[in-house]
DNA sequence: ACCGCCATTGACCAAATTGGTCAACACCCC
DNA sequence: GGGGTGTTGACCAATTTGGTCAATGGCGGT
């Protein structure tokens, strides 16, 4: 790709990569045209393709960004923070996927929809790196929460999933979705969030 | 459309409105190819235009078709069976869907994207009665549960509302799928179920 | 064996869309 | 005015699109 890309304004980078992940997010490889992706960022094909030599690589260069901002998001701001409470530290990591949301409104559709895109488009070494990413923050995650907060009989593993599926729940149905949808959304989650802490943690935690 | 399709084989019906809706369900309207069609259904492209005149025509039975089913479906075997424990009838109802997702593999995502479209091949009216069916399951489903088995503070809408968000996180994954591995999806979703059950039932109801 | 019927095909069409190119433009700093 | 540089919009050949239609094949009846 073209490298001058990067010393575009980070703004219009954003928007050229927001488009493009939204576009891509909505439909397969092969169905999701350039033409669509340069009119939704109001920017003319020659632009597109005078930055990217190709779709795929666009494409290409997308998943890979996508997959730099979260390990940069986890890393940075739920790491380093060291919250052992279940419940609190799902909240922090909910509220730092909002605000990557509200970044990058199309990035999570767009993961998903190229991890399962059955044309070979993304190598099996991308495809690695979010396997990777998925069980570092899950696996983790369990190991340096205070599992001991929970009843007995409760197996945290499926708490997490039972709200990661939620989310994703959720997260399917923002297809037209503006800011404050998706605020209500996230106060929804918490809601549910609550009730499960309310009852599967032992009485003395609560 | 031509009616001459009634009097086709219910298998050969099936075939072509399986594959139909499993086609438009993976992508806009627009985006949608008649020949895609054709070929996931292994008929020619000409037959289809010779029983459906549109594409919009045949997008506009299935979406009917559609709700004919999930009508009749919740119709004959949830109300009729007077079921009132709350994760009991969930159950039921659950193992429904499974049956549908098992005959009509392509129906819940179909009628997502449908309901979801931009461009407005839906009629305000169909969408309409995607509304109503949804409210009605819901709304008259709690009205019939004995919610007095319930803890004093759970709201039940809220558990319905995060078993069903959880379902569909689930629906969301099954681009390709097997049959077992929806079983085994079933299945998994049966496990949180019975988890709330535990803890969000008095005692005396376990 | 012949008929008529009807589901089905595959070649065909004009029109739109596709990924991608390229010469030219507008702007800004020297 | 002269160079960069970011950007455009017309343009291309190739494919795909929704949709048509004459022809075919097979089957049931007689």
């Amino acid at each position: 790709m073209n490298e001058k890309f990067f010393s575009l304004p980070q703004a219009r980078q954003d928007l050229i990569r927001n488009s493009a992940m939204l576009e891509f997010g909505e439909g397969s490889f092969k169905k999701t045209s350039a033409d669509a992706i340069a009119k939704r960022a109001g920017v003319s094909k020659g632009l597109l393709f005078h930055y990217f030599k190709d779709k795929r690589e666009l494409y290409l260069y997308l998943f890979q960004y996508a997959l730099e901002v979260c390990v940069r998001q986890y890393m940075v701001k739920t790491y380093d923070f060291g919250e052992t409470d279940f419940f609190l530290a799902l909240k922090m990591g909910q509220e730092i996927k909002m605000d990557m949301v509200r970044r990058y409104p199309g990035l999570f559709r767009f993961v998903m929809r190229a991890y399962y895109e059955r044309d070979s488009v993304l190598s099996p070494k991308l495809r690695k790196g979010l396997n990777s990413l998925l069980e570092i923050t899950s696996r983790d995650f369990l190991t340096r929460m205070d599992l001991y907060k929970f009843k007995d009989g409760i197996d945290p593993w499926e708490v997490i999933r039972l709200l990661t599926l939620a989310a994703e729940g959720m997260m399917a149905r923002t297809n037209a979705c503006t800011a404050e949808e998706i605020e209500t959304l996230f106060l929804e989650y918490q809601k549910y969030a609550d009730m499960l802490r309310q009852n599967l943690y032992k009485e003395e935690y609560l």
